[in-house]
DNA sequence: GAGTTTGAAACT
DNA sequence: CAGTTTCAAACTC
């Protein structure tokens, strides 16, 4: 008993340090603490304190970031399959790894008192891979990708993948963590099954600790592309504490459960959900949720800290220290929609999201507060998983929700997720208020919001880019007014096979045609503004001058850019040419060509970032599951392919492996993008990262204006590829 | 609501 | 890669 007050106290602890920033030894002031030490008077136990190795398992870790980068909106998709799956399968459970069983019986086998011990350990096992979710969700995703596509991914992003048999168990993992930080939630329904409680319990321990470690994730994204690096180091420290007790088994299954663990993040919403409304998963998927995302923001996070007041840890506190998980966790917590949110979210195609990105901005940045970059969701992307996508859900499913709480935009897979959760909610809303017409409803209501996505296809069967809905990678829904519509789950397979098709035309063909520039980033809130994102290939107007919704551009809400093609450019959001009325920085694209300078950041639909970034639609409604096609492409050739590539898919490795978490937040469409980018524009394409992260000015002869932009990308190249291939 | 315009997507 | 066709959204009446 008074052991578990310990615990209990440990918590309360935890929790009530406001300073996450203090990354350097979270565990030791916690020890420090008064509370503690008088903890430990009544516990028999000893308390160690943790020492950080930082290097111990960096190497560990920064393995699995490569296989984030892997396919970046592909992830996304299967991202989103996986989400969809998890929740069948959540009930059940059925899907505990044999990993998870064997944490759970040696947690199980653990005396109480040793929790805290095992609660370390679960973290080294299980919780490092939350960290390092939280972190880098990108690489989860892409793990779980990986996992269910293609090993191929995973054995060329490193060495630990090698166990990963248990796609589902990672999802559990993630919704344990996600439900012991939310404090009590526990019965979230995850099913957790046999050791559900002990592990609940654990992972929220295990929580609390990572907590700390998350804050200093942030801090390391905020500071340099080195961030990258920090992950490892908690995440070493939390190994030190304690260190060894699982041993073998642990350590191969760890890094599967890390990658499991930043899935189980962005899916384990997905099961909040399921429990919540009590909808069959699919149903789910298919409504679309049309909300005022304001309206969700504010009220989803008070729901959600109503909720959670009574567990251990207060949303609201959660998001001053920003914690990742826990920013992931709210939203998933949080309802019912939380959930709805984040797995749409991370979906795909943050395309069609991203128009509403921009509107949604701004509203969103008020709910946030923390502002963890995290990934979201990417792809997210686009994150998000991008929302990377998979049933949209994917959405990004992480960044949405946590977007909505953690508000902090600074990174683009992030915003987009945001938006994509919004849209999410906002379609929920419509959806049960007023199904049909939607979109002009949106549209007319206010431009973008809505986002629910509805098509009007008569010959195209929703099986072409000419839907909308298909375009965004989510299944058609009632208010759609299509004919011989196969753009449902029914159809899954056919969806998926044509999907595959037009990816293996174009691999960037469901990616987010909105693209942040790197500017967004460090201006965090401002950076939202149209004016930072531009699309991905620009449009091609001919009679339209670009001020009406024919021009791609035009229609999300950002100004035109040297890839564009268009004649008689007035895009009011930022003109070719350099002229930008609403957007200084659009200037920066002037048309001629200097725009290489381009930092595609994605913008994920409405990012969705959705990832992330993160079209509206997505959240609302069910993904569409990827199909393997991550693998197909060639986007996904930048990402998967670590070495095949040119020499910009090469820097792109490195920067893989380097990745920062600031790519992470990019979200996964956005490399794609930017390699496609840099295809085109050669200037671009180099977007000369200085292995400092520094930004180095491209040779572009446009560069003189450009100098003011900052490439993302940057920050890869000083680091050397993690993988392990990579490593040099 | 019907018809036109527009530009992306798809096709050749 | 360029030209043409198809398509559905955007727009107009």
């Amino acid at each position: 008993m008074s052991d578990d007050k310990d615990q209990d106290k440990e918590k309360t602890v935890v929790m009530d340090t406001p300073e996450r920033t203090q990354i350097t030894n979270p565990l030791s002031k916690f020890e420090d603490s008064p509370v503690f030490n008088y903890i430990n008077s009544l516990s028999p136990i000893k308390p160690v304190k943790s020492v950080h190795f930082t290097q111990t398992f960096t190497n560990i870790s920064f393995a699995s970031l490569p296989s984030v980068f892997t396919s970046p909106h592909v992830s996304s998709l299967k991202d989103s399959k996986f989400l969809r799956r998890h929740q069948f399968s959540d009930p059940s459970k059925p899907e505990l790894t044999s990993e998870d069983s064997k944490k759970a019986e040696t947690s199980e086998g653990n005396l109480i008192a040793a929790q805290n011990t095992l609660k370390q350990q679960t973290d080294i096992s299980s919780g490092n891979p939350i960290t390092e979710a939280s972190v880098v969700p990108l690489n989860q995703r892409s793990n779980l990708e990986s996992r269910k596509l293609s090993y191929e991914a995973v054995k060329l992003m490193g060495p630990p993948a090698p166990s990963i048999p248990f796609i589902n168990s990672g999802p559990e993992n993630g919704s344990m963590r996600l439900e012991a930080e939310i404090g009590g939630i526990n019965q979230l329904h995850h099913g957790k099954e046999v050791s559900a409680c002990d592990w609940d319990s654990l992972i929220s321990d295990a929580s609390e600790l990572l907590n700390f470690d998350s804050p200093s994730d942030t801090v390391a994204y905020k500071g340099s592309g080195q961030s990258a690096l920090d992950p490892p180091s908690f995440n070493t420290s939390l190994m030190n504490a304690k260190p060894q007790v699982h041993g073998d088994n642990d350590n191969s299954s760890e890094n599967n459960e890390g990658l499991k663990g930043a899935a189980n993040n962005f899916e384990v919403e997905e099961p909040v959900d399921a429990d919540n409304e009590g909808g069959s998963n699919l149903y789910r998927g298919m409504r679309r949720r049309c909300l005022v995302f304001e309206m969700t923001g504010s009220s989803r996070r008070k729901h959600l800290e109503e909720l959670s007041n009574g567990s251990s840890v207060n949303l609201s506190e959660s998001n001053q220290t920003v914690i990742p998980s826990d920013n992931k966790l709210l939203p998933l917590r949080t309802g019912n929609d939380s959930s709805k949110c984040k797995l749409p979210g991370i979906g795909l195609h943050l395309n069609a999201i991203a128009s509403n990105l921009v509107d949604h901005k701004v509203i969103k940045h008020e709910n946030s507060g923390s502002g963890r970059q995290l990934i979201i969701s990417p792809s997210s992307a686009a994150y998000s998983s991008i929302g990377p996508g998979q049933e949209l859900i994917t959405k990004l499913p992480d960044a949405p929700s946590f977007e909505n709480e953690i508000g902090p935009p600074q990174n683009v897979g992030e915003d987009a997720s945001k938006a994509l959760g919004f849209v999410g909610n906002d379609e929920l809303s419509q959806s049960q208020t007023s199904p049909r017409k939607k979109k002009r409803r949106a549209e007319s209501a206010g431009d973008t919001e809505a986002a629910c996505k509805r098509c009007n296809c008569k010959k195209s069967k929703c099986l072409k880019l000419y839907c909308e809905c298909f375009a965004a990678g989510v299944y058609c829904v009632e208010p759609c007014a299509c004919h011989d519509c196969f753009n449902k789950p029914i159809h899954e397979d056919t969806v998926l096979a044509t999907r595959k098709q037009i990816e293996s035309r174009n691999p960037l063909a469901f990616a987010p045609k909105v693209i942040k520039t790197s500017d967004s980033m460090q201006e965090d809130e401002t950076s939202n503004t149209p004016a930072s994102a531009r699309h991905k290939r620009g449009c091609n107007c001919k009679k339209s001058g670009c001020l009406k919704k024919y021009c791609e551009c035009f229609q999300g809400g950002v100004g035109c850019s040297i890839n564009c093609r268009c004649e008689g450019c007035k895009n009011t959001f930022g003109r070719k040419d350099g002229g930008s009325e609403m957007d200084p920085e659009v200037n920066e694209c002037e048309g001629n060509g200097s725009d290489g300078s381009l930092q595609m950041v994605l913008y994920t639909e409405a990012e969705p970032v959705s990832a992330t970034p993160a079209t509206p639609s997505r959240f609302g409604r069910q993904s569409i599951p990827l199909p393997n096609s991550t693998t197909k492409g060639k986007p996904p050739r930048s990402f998967l392919a670590i070495g095949s590539s040119s020499g910009r898919f090469g820097k792109l490795n490195h920067f893989k492996g380097g990745l920062n978490k600031q790519l992470q937040t990019v979200g996964e469409n956005e490399i794609p993008d930017i390699l496609e980018e840099n295809h085109r524009s050669p200037i671009s394409g180099v977007k000369s990262c200085s292995p400092n992260s520094k930004r180095v000015s491209p040779p572009h002869s446009g560069m003189g204006q450009r100098s003011s932009r900052k490439l993302i990308l940057q920050s890869i190249p000083s680091f050397p590829c993690l993988t392990p291939n990579d490593k040099q």
